[in-house]
DNA sequence: CCTATTATTGAATATTTGCTCAAGTTATCA
DNA sequence: TGATAACTTGAGCAAATATTCAATAATAGG
């Protein structure tokens, strides 16, 4: 018994997603948004209720669309070495300066870069979202050291923490005016990086 | 034959760097800036042009400052290996979570992907300095290199944008909400992955 | 067809933005 | 001392900012 809504809250949120990323949270006007979403003002503040909340929403699909990819290479079978380097390759394919996705940076980083000393909430959800994909390679680690991938001895949460800057600075790089070639070097050599964390056999 | 200025150019700058490092470009206000620097609008705008030309000035000077500390420390005696791992060492120290600095994360990161989609004379200005940076990294190396503390087959450009995205990654890690001896950690695992590039004796 | 319910619209809100400029202030030199 | 030059001041501007809300439109059930 009512009108039906004339906008997909999903696809409106995937398009705030690529403005947000590519253009980050200060750049981005409502303005520009109406436009992206083809909304005006009060449907968009019924449907989100502010800019920091539609913000909040967007930062956290953009993780769930990673963590997707992510989940699927690190479950996959084969060592984890192998996995963690076919993803580092990955990123530098999908990552090349004329790459459909709005940004190569991740915007994660961004957000978090963006927004330490000025929106701690949306720092805070950063925070947190990194924090959660640290713990997925280290379970992952954990998972395969046991299997006997890795040095008995290996921190995972340390290493964790190496493979998560290393993708840190491979995507921030990958923002520079480069190119696709450079990019996919990089992305080689720190997949070769890794090769001395393998168990010895 | 005329009034002195109260303000001194090079101070007023310093604040302005810092302001922006910390808060980034579009986060800053000219408000802020004025309380900053205790400057009427008229004598910024008299002393810096505009908003724009004081941020491509503070760009500039934070990486006149950064490369004092970085030319310092490759030209010192010794191997550039070792140098390049102290260079990670200490940014791990400046790069602590309660440090005095406006920011853990470099501030051409930060402007980089603040201002890559959005900004574009700014994003070239960081792209250029990024730029210099691979270029003193690769020069270093090359000379280091001939002097033989490197395989001969070192392909040194391409180990300079490693080394600059391993920088990238500790720095924008390290803007994360955690200690710093995650921080110290992440820069020795990081210095280590150098050693394989060393000269076999 | 009518009415209740929900969704959309867009003009209008109060702030904030970067920036200007006429007036005022301070110094130097003749 | 007065004239000239340089610097500072701060009220004020137009444009942009995020957000609100009364009016309007569309749909479903009775």
């Amino acid at each position: 018994m009512a009108r039906q809504a004339r906008y997909d809250r999903q696809t409106a949120l995937e398009k705030a997603v690529y403005l947000f990323w590519e253009r980050g949270y200060f750049a981005t006007s409502m303005k520009q948004i109406e436009q992206a979403l083809d909304m005006r003002p009060g449907s968009i503040y019924a449907t989100f209720g502010s800019k920091d909340k539609l913000f909040s929403e967007a930062l956290n699909a953009y993780v769930a669309r990673g963590n997707t990819v992510l989940g699927g290479l690190l479950n996959q079978p084969g060592p984890i070495i192998d996995a963690l380097q076919d993803y580092l390759r990955n990123i530098a394919i999908a990552c090349h300066p004329d790459s459909s996705e709005p940004s190569r940076a991740c915007m994660l980083v961004k957000t978090l870069l963006e927004a330490s000393y000025t929106h701690s909430s949306i720092a805070d959800q950063a925070n947190e979202l990194l924090y959660g994909i640290e713990q997925s390679f280290a379970a992952a680690l954990t998972r395969a050291r046991d299997r006997g991938e890795l040095k008995p001895d290996t921190d995972c949460q340390r290493l964790a923490r190496l493979v998560q800057a290393q993708i840190m600075g491979l995507r921030a790089f990958a923002q520079r005016e480069t190119s696709a070639e450079q990019v996919s070097q990089l992305a080689d050599d720190m997949a070769a990086l890794l090769e001395p964390y393998r168990a010895v056999h």
